[in-house]
DNA sequence: TGTTAGCACTCTGTTAACATGAGTGCTAAC
DNA sequence: GTTAGCACTCATGTTAACAGAGTGCTAACA
């Protein structure tokens, strides 16, 4: 069988009709809903067909149509594809649709000082852009935190806080920072500090977390004679430290928004969701910033419907995610949770706002 | 009227059956379930005069009881009550009781190395201890990390990171340390920034934010000579970021808990309490460590119950918070969210298990 | 005077029967 | 290929009946 015109045709007109009302739509709806001038039975054909296809189906006998994920695919891509293309075409009348929604965002994120202060506040500001997105939407909103691609180190520092204390400051490429501090037993001067200061920075500079291993934590310990053990156990900590920078730093937002959604917010789908958005760690997953080389890849908008999470507890759920730019090469991702019927156009167009102010914002320098 | 001890029993027997069977608990159920050896038109009595004082009542005429409030809170005092006095005389026992619960705390906590890692990882142990105990308990928890009482600058630090980057480095009284990327205009030499180093640290140290005012800012600025303007504007960002140290950091574990009560669970009260536990700041004031001089602040036990949290979110459950030391004088709370009739005995034990565990780990030293 | 048995009354939750309405598939006619 | 008509299905909402749990009250009892 083909998938004609027509077919796609009635196929998208109930889709939109099922993204307003959320209820099953019927052939005599889409028989009114349509341009196409086609009787309601003439409807129920092609419905028959577009089951068969795999792209709609009903959820009990006598009851009108509901998407498939198959179906929902299909019209998010062709979205997608439109709206990449309007975009190249005129991008000044897309920003000027949301105009109210960009008005607010550049309230949000413009306050500038003679000292650039965009490094320090990226945490607050990103909170404050996923709680607007959460609230202008409806949606549940996550973002993450820039990820350095390899984490590579760039400085560390030790430095005396107390007698028996040091406090380990180490940087990662992309500006990371991250501190540790560290209690020792025996005392240690300024001058020996500096030298180890030295030490470790010669070794350790430019290195993964995977180049740092027990050999040449050995070595270097050697070259620090009577602190040989205080500087292997600081390596340790440091390899720690890089690696729980590993660990993506995710902040959500309205997860209330679940409640909104009959199909959402039964107590086990609820309590599982919650779950998921509360710990975190399920989502790195979906936020880390994998290198996929698929035509979408361009706009950094990236759709997933239902089981295509291969979270159980999203498989009710789409979720759409769009890449922006921290630092050169520092990326970080946004991204919305909702029902699979949520309004795919309407969050496309606002990460895609969201996105290019956080890039002028941070990345691409301010316009 | 008066509260008899006859009138005491009932009221506890309704109180702890109602705990466990979440139904209104009628006078036939009462007169089985205690020892008293009444008949339950007795306890009918008895039950209208428990009602008239305010501490039961009826959800509708001809259902049983459940209790008020003041009831819970009557039951939860005396419970307190019994509950230090038996601490005092045999604190080996309370460990022995829930003996599972502590042999896993223990397992969590300890991990020693030559270095006390105690101080870097505090973020994880506590999201762990967190954790387990929402596990443990089925119910909500929530901690706090450790809060400088009036967060005093101990200790100020500029490094540079790039040509155009300083990295601010500020270490607060009880050891929190907070990052600041500055990124300047013009290049400043080494030779320079140790000097503004000693003026940041000899000007600011020990001040607390409070202190920390235009003025002085001014005069600090003078003496930097051609930086003027620079060490002004670092002098608000430090400002800022001991104020932003002010704000509590929160973790919760266990919110899909939620769930398991019918009382809370309707997506109403439900999406409340989550936005509630998700945007944090409102549970900051349950959770500062704030000295009330009462009774229970002995063990650092408290009980909020319904409306005594003043957050309409709430207002269907109730937090019992414990205080844990981390450093002498700096103190984090740990609480329990659920609902009214929550197994009050269960978790002050269980809290009581953490804190401890988290002092030896923690502030009094290990033992 | 405190306690108890008995009884009428109230409210909830469940079940069954029934009407309604939306929607389908199929057939026959256009 | 399209449409009108019709029988059928299924979910939903309403109503009535009924059992169960619990109360308040009164009268009897120790």
């Amino acid at each position: 069988m083909e998938l004609d015109i027509r077919k796609k045709k009635i196929l998208q007109a109930i889709i939109k009709n099922y993204l307003e009302t959320g209820e099953p739509v019927g052939s005599r709806t889409i028989s009114k809903y349509t341009d196409l001038e086609l009787s309601a039975a003439t409807i129920r054909n092609e419905m028959a067909d577009l089951e068969e296809m795999g792209y709609i189906f009903q959820p009990h006998t006598s009851a009108g149509r509901i998407p498939t994920d198959a179906g929902y695919r299909l019209y998010v891509d062709d979205m997608l594809e439109s709206r990449t293309e309007e975009l190249q075409k005129e991008s000044e009348r897309l920003h000027a649709r949301s105009e109210e929604l960009e008005r607010r965002e550049e309230e949000l994120l413009s306050s500038e000082g003679s000292i650039d202060d965009r490094v320090g506040h990226i945490e607050s500001v990103l909170k404050d852009v996923v709680k607007m997105l959460a609230a202008n939407t409806n949606y549940t909103s996550v973002v993450s935190m820039p990820q350095t691609g390899r984490n590579r180190l760039k400085f560390v520092q030790l430095t005396k806080i107390d007698e028996d204390k040091l406090l380990c400051t180490v940087v990662l490429e992309g500006n990371i920072v991250k501190n540790e501090m560290i209690r020792i037993k025996e005392e240690i001067d300024q001058q020996m500090l500096l030298r180890l200061n030295l030490l470790l920075n010669s070794t350790l500079n430019g290195l993964t977390l995977q180049e740092i291993n027990f050999d040449m934590a050995a070595r270097t310990a050697e070259q620090a004679e009577q602190y040989g053990s205080l500087v292997s156990e600081i390596i340790n900590h440091i390899a720690a430290t890089i690696g729980s920078a590993d660990g993506i730093e995710i902040f959500t937002s309205g997860a209330r928004n679940i409640f909104r959604y009959p199909e959402l917010s039964d107590s086990m789908r609820a309590g599982e969701l919650i779950s998921t958005l509360e710990e975190k760690e399920l989502l790195t997953e979906l936020m880390s910033d994998e290198e996929t080389e698929d035509g979408n890849r361009s706009t950094g908008i990236q759709v997933y419907i239902g089981q295509e999470t291969s979270l159980s507890s999203m498989k009710d759920c789409s979720m759409i995610t769009a890449t922006y730019e921290f630092e050169k090469g520092v990326y970080g991702k946004i991204g919305i949770i909702g029902p699979k019927r949520m309004d795919y156009e309407k969050v496309v167009d606002a990460l895609n706002n969201v996105t290019d102010s956080l890039d002028r914002k941070f990345g691409k320098g301010k316009k």
